[in-house]
DNA sequence: ATAACAATTAAACAAATGATTAAATAAATG
DNA sequence: CATTTATTTAATCATTTGTTTAATTGTTAT
């Protein structure tokens, strides 16, 4: 019993992320989900009470995946400023290569949800009292990097990693690439976004 | 009859595109809207036929202001490389300033819709047939420039411009950021990105 | 002014959808 | 084995939501 149990409620989280994760709260139905994960639309009601808990543990898993991985790589006092860029870059497209539905998701669902969610992590020590920051701080006032707002950093790294997950409809259709050059493309993001960073912030 | 026939239908179309904008199709009912334009229910089913039909037109009317801005600035015959640059950053900022909602509703709602919509619109001709790409080829073979896929360039440019917009909410969240700083950055990157973009792309 | 047409409204309909129930089946316990 | 507990299922409920209808009001033209 405890297997099975545990087998089924797994099947509906499993199902219940690819949903939520492709279609988005309102656009995903409590029968899709179901059917997704081959149960009996009441189960997802035995097992959670109701889509909103369902899709909240799904959200909490999901930020909980993305901070992980951010504070791993900024708050790491064995890497220099360049390594973290560098890191930052690779793992993070390495991780939506697996998932390309979560930035968009986060985002999406962010914009509606306002800041409930969010209070539950400690980002603000993930990133803005991170090492990586003090180390920025100091490149800073050392003088051997522009003096810019880390927040324009927190951007641009972010963005070039993440925005062509979020595009990547609108940008295979204009351009007519298909997905396995995409990807290729994306592979080559890792190793170009921390050079194109550091020439950006370089003096 | 003329005048408050057009201005009921044209309440009704902006309401529709506020809603649409900050929700989303699925999110958004027919209800709010009616509401948002202060008119009664049913002459949203009146002027336009149903939910569908509305949304489409805002939809239209979303990409050919996007598109529109993006040919006038790629496809001056009367402006250089870098000009382009600052040219795009610089107007597609001051759009996005005002309606702030368009990246995220356009990126969100054609994960959803493929490419039926998309189709109405020469995009190839705007993007990847324009002047911006045929001086970016010519400025990569007189060795000026690096040789990078085209769409990174693309990507870097949009990304760096659009991004803060999809990504705001859980920018000024973690970051503790107030609107009006908020506001005072993405000015700042008018400035900077086309200066960030060209010491990526020179060799 | 009145007929014809357009615009607006309140009410209702029908389908979709999240949730519940009660019965059936399986598993665990003593 | 008998009984209790947990899991699963089919059917149903109640609400939401896109859409329609029928009546009312407003406008235009003859």
């Amino acid at each position: 019993m405890e297997l099975s149990d545990i087998s089924t409620e797994e099947k509906i989280k499993n199902a219940a992320r690819i949903v939520f994760h492709k279609k988005g709260f309102a656009a995903s139905r409590t029968r899709d989900i179901a059917e997704e994960a081959g149960i009996n639309l009441a189960l997802l009601n035995y097992y959670f009470r109701s889509k909103e808990k369902l899709f909240n543990m799904v959200m909490l898993e999901t930020l909980q995946k993305f901070f992980t991985l951010i504070s791993s790589v900024f708050n790491d006092l064995n890497t220099s400023l360049d390594e973290k860029l560098e890191k930052f870059a690779f793992n993070y497209i390495d991780l939506l290569l697996e998932e390309p539905e979560i930035p968009m998701f986060i985002m999406s669902e962010i914009r509606n949800n306002p800041k409930v969610l969010m209070q539950k992590f400690s980002m603000n020590t993930a990133v803005f009292n991170s090492v990586f920051f003090r180390q920025y701080t100091e490149a800073v006032q050392s003088g051997r990097i522009k003096d810019q707002n880390f927040l324009h950093l927190m951007l641009n790294l972010i963005g070039m990693s993440a925005f062509p997950f979020i595009a990547s409809p609108l940008i295979k259709e204009i351009s007519g690439t298909n997905e396995e050059d995409y990807f290729n493309l994306l592979e080559e993001r890792k190793w170009l976004i921390p050079e194109w960073i550091k020439s950006i912030i370089i003096k």
